[in-house]
DNA sequence: AGCGAGCGCTAAATCCTTTTAGCAAGTGAG
DNA sequence: CTCACTTGCTAAAAGGATTTAGCGCTCGCT
């Protein structure tokens, strides 16, 4: 059993130095005079001893922890915070920094008292995660604390990372157009006409933006559009069934996320039909469900690790905080087909 | 913007104490013997200015640091580490803590960087937690610092956080003997037959033993076993269709997983056959792959929440290390009826 | 010879808290 | 009146690092 930690202290002494010499070899100051000779034994004797600074004392004296806080509202239900997560453990990794994880299920009195004891530990920053994209109230952080948001945005920490999904909706038209498809096309879970400006998300209102000015680039129109408020597969399964028989020349169907494409692939092999034979599918998220489709569901996916990385990058570099958009990746899988008469 | 933090010095003076006092007084040490108007005075110059304890100065004289590790070779890529995060912080919030959290990918080398990182920051304890419950390498700790192993076994730190899954296993069974079925179940995912002693994981061979042991104990043998390796839906749909081929008198599916029992659902419904009319299907995890699933799978849960709350308490509390098993719920949904002649 | 600068290093202060040792005043017993 | 003890409180040390200020010497220059 190891006895006790080595101290800088102990280095100092083995190495016949003070302890400001130490510090200031192990830290590499600039502006070290100290002699060849005394880096040498500095450094041996640190080597020989598995000398590791105690950063909380060292945080006591520079304030500085290499720890950054990661406060979400929800950390385990989907799939979404943990990408988020492990994208900014990793970067957090890189750089030589830890993660310090605090969950308030989005109970601001929760998240009031985690910031506080995340606080408490001098975390060198904090990111503010949301699972639905939006402006965050953030409690009022110390000085020398910046902040980062991910996946929303706050008028006082205008640092933020979010998906670009203007140009991802964009890619979802294009890759239709693409195959062949001009006319036939449905949107499922989004109809102007129906929701008018109701506001659902920041990101949600990009990706709209996104897909219907594509639409208007290529002179294109919907055949139908489903407004659906929640995005489950069991209202993508119901309004693709009703699609399907008020409208039966569509040949292909925009999807605002993967879940509801799922119920559209149940909705779409109960007619009979084939994808990507009689009806293409494109999607958005790369949600995990995918991996259970088969043909494999096109997708414009949601960049949680690179999401996540990228906010770690920008809490600890100096850039000034600006809107950060991360490229959504077309993930092309099986379920896009040259359009055909039936 | 408030400039600084607040110290105990700065509670002391307006109290016009000693630090000392204040220290005393707000940490509550039952030898005190400083008078009423003194506890008072202090209590409300902390209130007054807001005062928060700094945690790593206090760690730094006490070497508490009221702060965990939880280590993990994957956070992300399936729900099931989210779980087991979300469960242990929510214990470690109750109990005032809060959560490092480490990924090491399997990687021994990050793993040894990982819980260097944790050790540098002094933490009280560490959870290791694994995917696919093994006896797991964990390196030397210092003496003051304790483990709990969740979802896995190590010889030098015996408290562990296990899913109990021999009644799990028994529960299956039963729930099909309950609906009357005797004659007709198939078991999709292992056969000891063609797997022989093979070691899966410590919990897949529990899982094993509790529903051989309850065929046993009702008398029952299995009309066929698939062996299957990997539990995904793909070879759980493959093995189904081979069954239904070679078997037409099957009448209940005991899957090993719930993907297998997704892939099991497309094969019987692509036959023709109705579940739970035809044939009954029970399964194991309560993966989140069932929510996609008509009718909802029945199945024996997966208690993450559950075990990463346990391995928290288990880690803070004081008694001594040892296995530990989580009951696994059964989640009734409709995949179950009473078989009928075909 | 005298002065300033450079060199190689260290003592001491600092960060904030807890803990140990002990001081001064009052009280009760003898 | 003295001694021992209690009461209510504080000074100082400790914990492990970084940072500031500066010491004593040599060298080069005028």
């Amino acid at each position: 059993m190891s006895r006790r930690r080595v101290t800088l202290a102990d280095v100092a002494r083995r190495a016949g130095l003070s302890t400001t010499a130490a510090s200031m070899i192990l830290n590499g100051r600039p502006d070290t005079r100290l002699s060849e000779d005394a880096h040498r034994r500095v450094h041996a004797a640190a080597a020989e001893l598995g000398y590791r600074p105690n950063v909380a004392a060292r945080g006591l004296r520079t304030a500085k922890t290499l720890t950054i806080g990661f406060v979400s509202d929800l950390v385990a239900t989907t799939r979404f915070a943990s990408g988020l997560i492990k994208g900014a453990l990793e970067a957090a990794e890189n750089a030589g920094h830890v993660v310090l994880v605090a969950e308030t299920g989005g109970d601001p009195k929760r998240e009031g008292e985690a910031i506080a004891a995340l606080l408490d530990r001098q975390v060198d920053g904090v990111i503010f995660a949301v699972m639905r994209a939006r402006e965050l109230f953030v409690p009022e952080l110390p000085e020398g604390t910046d902040a980062v948001m991910l996946n929303a945005t706050n008028a006082r920490h205008p640092a933020a990372v979010l998906p670009d999904e203007e140009p991802g909706g964009r890619a979802a038209v294009r890759l239709l157009v693409e195959a062949g498809h001009a006319e036939g096309i449905a949107l499922i879970g989004q109809s102007d006409e129906a929701e008018g400006d109701v506001f659902r998300s920041t990101t949600v209102a990009r990706r709209v933006a996104g897909i219907r000015g594509a639409m208007a680039d290529h002179g294109l129109e919907f055949v139908a559009e489903k407004s659906i408020w929640q995005w489950e597969p069991q209202h993508g399964y119901t309004s693709t069934m009703e699609l399907l028989r008020q409208c039966p020349d569509v040949r292909a169907l925009i999807c605002m996320n993967d879940r509801l494409a799922f119920g559209a692939y149940q909705a779409v092999t109960e007619a009979g039909l084939r994808i990507p034979d009689d009806i293409s599918i494109v999607s958005f998220d790369n949600d995990e469900v995918t991996a259970y489709l088969r043909p494999g569901l096109t997708t414009i996916a949601l960049p949680h690790e690179a999401m996540g990385r990228r906010a770690v990058d920008l809490l600890l570099g100096d850039e000034p905080g600006a809107e950060t958009l991360v490229p959504m990746p077309v993930v092309e899988r099986a379920s896009i087909g040259p359009p055909r008469g039936r």
